[in-house]
DNA sequence: GCCAACGTTGGC
DNA sequence: GCCAACGTTGGC
Protein backbone atom coordinates (compact mmCIF):
# COMPACT_ATOMS: atom_id res chain seq x y z
CA UNK A 1 0.00 0.00 0.00
CA UNK A 2 1.26 3.40 -1.26
CA UNK A 3 0.03 6.63 0.26
CA UNK A 4 -0.37 9.96 -1.86
CA UNK A 5 -1.76 13.51 -2.08
CA UNK A 6 -3.19 14.83 -5.03
CA UNK A 7 -4.01 18.89 -5.55
CA UNK A 8 -7.40 19.64 -7.86
CA UNK A 9 -8.88 22.98 -8.24
CA UNK A 10 -12.14 23.19 -6.06
CA UNK A 11 -14.00 24.97 -9.08
CA UNK A 12 -12.90 22.63 -11.51
CA UNK A 13 -13.30 19.39 -9.92
CA UNK A 14 -13.81 19.23 -6.57
CA UNK A 15 -14.23 16.38 -3.73
CA UNK A 16 -17.74 16.86 -3.68
CA UNK A 17 -17.65 16.45 -7.26
CA UNK A 18 -15.65 12.84 -6.78
CA UNK A 19 -18.64 11.93 -3.99
CA UNK A 20 -21.50 12.69 -6.72
CA UNK A 21 -19.59 10.82 -9.74
CA UNK A 22 -18.58 7.80 -7.54
CA UNK A 23 -15.49 7.37 -10.24
CA UNK A 24 -13.54 9.79 -12.14
CA UNK A 25 -10.55 10.09 -14.51
CA UNK A 26 -7.70 11.42 -13.31
CA UNK A 27 -6.15 12.79 -16.34
CA UNK A 28 -4.52 16.31 -17.45
CA UNK A 29 -1.13 15.79 -16.03
CA UNK A 30 1.36 17.27 -18.17
CA UNK A 31 3.95 17.05 -15.19
CA UNK A 32 6.60 14.29 -15.35
CA UNK A 33 7.15 13.72 -11.74
CA UNK A 34 3.51 14.06 -11.60
CA UNK A 35 2.97 11.54 -14.26
CA UNK A 36 5.38 9.07 -12.77
CA UNK A 37 4.18 9.16 -9.39
CA UNK A 38 0.46 8.35 -11.58
CA UNK A 39 2.27 5.46 -13.10
CA UNK A 40 3.81 4.33 -9.67
CA UNK A 41 0.12 3.91 -8.34
CA UNK A 42 -1.09 0.35 -7.23
CA UNK A 43 -4.98 -0.70 -7.06
CA UNK A 44 -6.12 0.27 -3.61
CA UNK A 45 -3.54 2.74 -2.96
CA UNK A 46 -5.26 6.00 -1.27
CA UNK A 47 -4.72 9.59 -2.05
CA UNK A 48 -5.70 11.91 0.16
CA UNK A 49 -7.75 15.07 -1.72
CA UNK A 50 -6.05 18.54 -1.36
CA UNK A 51 -8.46 21.44 -3.16
CA UNK A 52 -5.81 24.49 -4.12
CA UNK A 53 -6.27 27.97 -4.82
CA UNK A 54 -9.73 27.48 -2.81
CA UNK A 55 -10.26 25.78 0.35
CA UNK A 56 -6.44 25.13 0.53
CA UNK A 57 -6.98 22.02 2.42
CA UNK A 58 -6.81 18.43 2.63
CA UNK A 59 -11.14 17.36 2.60
CA UNK A 60 -10.72 13.48 2.01
CA UNK A 61 -9.75 10.48 0.98
CA UNK A 62 -9.95 8.80 -2.17
CA UNK A 63 -8.61 5.56 -3.70
CA UNK A 64 -7.43 4.10 -7.38
CA UNK A 65 -9.45 2.58 -8.19
CA UNK A 66 -7.81 1.65 -11.90
CA UNK A 67 -3.86 1.66 -12.25
CA UNK A 68 -2.32 3.75 -14.84
CA UNK A 69 -3.36 3.70 -19.10
CA UNK A 70 -2.87 6.51 -21.45
CA UNK A 71 -4.42 9.97 -20.87
CA UNK A 72 -6.98 10.14 -23.52
CA UNK A 73 -6.84 13.73 -23.29
CA UNK A 74 -3.81 13.99 -24.09
CA UNK A 75 -3.21 14.91 -27.88
CA UNK A 76 0.84 14.46 -28.12
CA UNK A 77 3.93 13.02 -25.73
CA UNK A 78 3.62 10.01 -23.76
CA UNK A 79 1.16 10.53 -20.47
CA UNK A 80 -1.07 8.93 -18.16
CA UNK A 81 -4.26 8.76 -16.14
CA UNK A 82 -5.89 6.42 -13.13
CA UNK A 83 -9.29 6.17 -12.38
CA UNK A 84 -10.36 7.72 -8.73
CA UNK A 85 -13.08 6.82 -6.30
CA UNK A 86 -14.24 8.42 -3.01
CA UNK A 87 -14.08 6.88 -0.09
CA UNK A 88 -14.32 9.23 2.99
CA UNK A 89 -14.92 13.31 3.76
CA UNK A 90 -13.21 14.46 6.29
CA UNK A 91 -14.90 15.84 8.90
CA UNK A 92 -12.44 18.43 9.43
CA UNK A 93 -10.66 19.89 6.57
CA UNK A 94 -7.00 20.22 7.20
CA UNK A 95 -5.48 22.88 6.19
CA UNK A 96 -2.28 24.37 4.39
CA UNK A 97 -1.72 26.42 7.35
CA UNK A 98 -2.17 23.30 9.77
CA UNK A 99 0.21 21.36 7.39
CA UNK A 100 2.81 23.74 7.57
CA UNK A 101 2.81 23.84 11.57
CA UNK A 102 2.76 20.67 12.05
CA UNK A 103 6.91 19.71 12.00
CA UNK A 104 5.74 15.40 11.50
CA UNK A 105 4.73 17.09 7.97
CA UNK A 106 7.44 19.46 6.96
CA UNK A 107 8.94 17.15 4.55
CA UNK A 108 5.38 16.62 2.31
CA UNK A 109 5.47 18.13 -0.66
CA UNK A 110 2.82 20.52 -0.50
CA UNK A 111 5.58 22.77 1.63
CA UNK A 112 8.42 21.32 -0.22
CA UNK A 113 7.00 21.81 -3.74
CA UNK A 114 3.91 24.18 -3.83
CA UNK A 115 3.78 23.23 -7.70
CA UNK A 116 4.03 19.06 -7.40
CA UNK A 117 0.19 18.29 -8.69
CA UNK A 118 0.43 14.56 -7.29
CA UNK A 119 3.13 13.37 -4.45
CA UNK A 120 3.93 10.57 -2.27
CA UNK A 121 3.67 10.94 1.17
CA UNK A 122 5.15 8.14 4.18
CA UNK A 123 2.59 6.32 5.92
CA UNK A 124 3.15 8.66 8.59
CA UNK A 125 2.71 11.55 7.19
CA UNK A 126 -0.84 9.69 5.85
CA UNK A 127 -2.07 9.14 9.36
CA UNK A 128 -1.39 12.17 10.65
CA UNK A 129 -2.92 14.36 8.35
CA UNK A 130 -5.70 11.59 8.65
CA UNK A 131 -6.20 11.98 11.94
CA UNK A 132 -6.46 15.54 11.99
CA UNK A 133 -8.77 15.61 9.41
CA UNK A 134 -11.00 12.62 11.32
CA UNK A 135 -11.03 14.03 14.53
CA UNK A 136 -14.65 15.25 15.05
CA UNK A 137 -16.88 12.14 14.22
C1' DG B 1 24.72 21.44 -23.30
C1' DC B 2 24.13 25.89 -21.21
C1' DC B 3 21.27 29.45 -19.82
C1' DA B 4 18.08 33.33 -20.53
C1' DA B 5 13.36 34.09 -21.44
C1' DC B 6 8.98 32.81 -20.87
C1' DG B 7 4.74 30.46 -19.10
C1' DT B 8 2.26 28.27 -15.36
C1' DT B 9 1.07 27.18 -10.75
C1' DG B 10 -0.50 28.43 -6.53
C1' DG B 11 0.02 30.86 -1.98
C1' DC B 12 -0.59 35.19 -0.11
C1' DG C 1 -3.52 41.03 -8.35
C1' DC C 2 1.14 40.14 -7.25
C1' DC C 3 5.06 37.49 -7.22
C1' DA C 4 8.09 33.44 -6.03
C1' DA C 5 9.15 28.94 -7.49
C1' DC C 6 9.60 25.86 -10.85
C1' DG C 7 9.44 23.67 -15.51
C1' DT C 8 9.95 24.20 -20.40
C1' DT C 9 11.55 26.20 -24.57
C1' DG C 10 14.70 27.80 -27.79
C1' DG C 11 18.89 30.42 -29.28
C1' DC C 12 23.58 30.05 -29.31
Amino acid sequence: MNYWLVKSEPFVFSFEDLVRDGVTRWDGVRNYQARNNLRAMSLGDLCLFYHSNEGLAVVGIARVSKTFYPDPTATSGDWSAVDMAPVKAFTQPVTLAEIKKNPVLSEVGLVKNARLSVMPLRSDEFFTILDMGLTQL
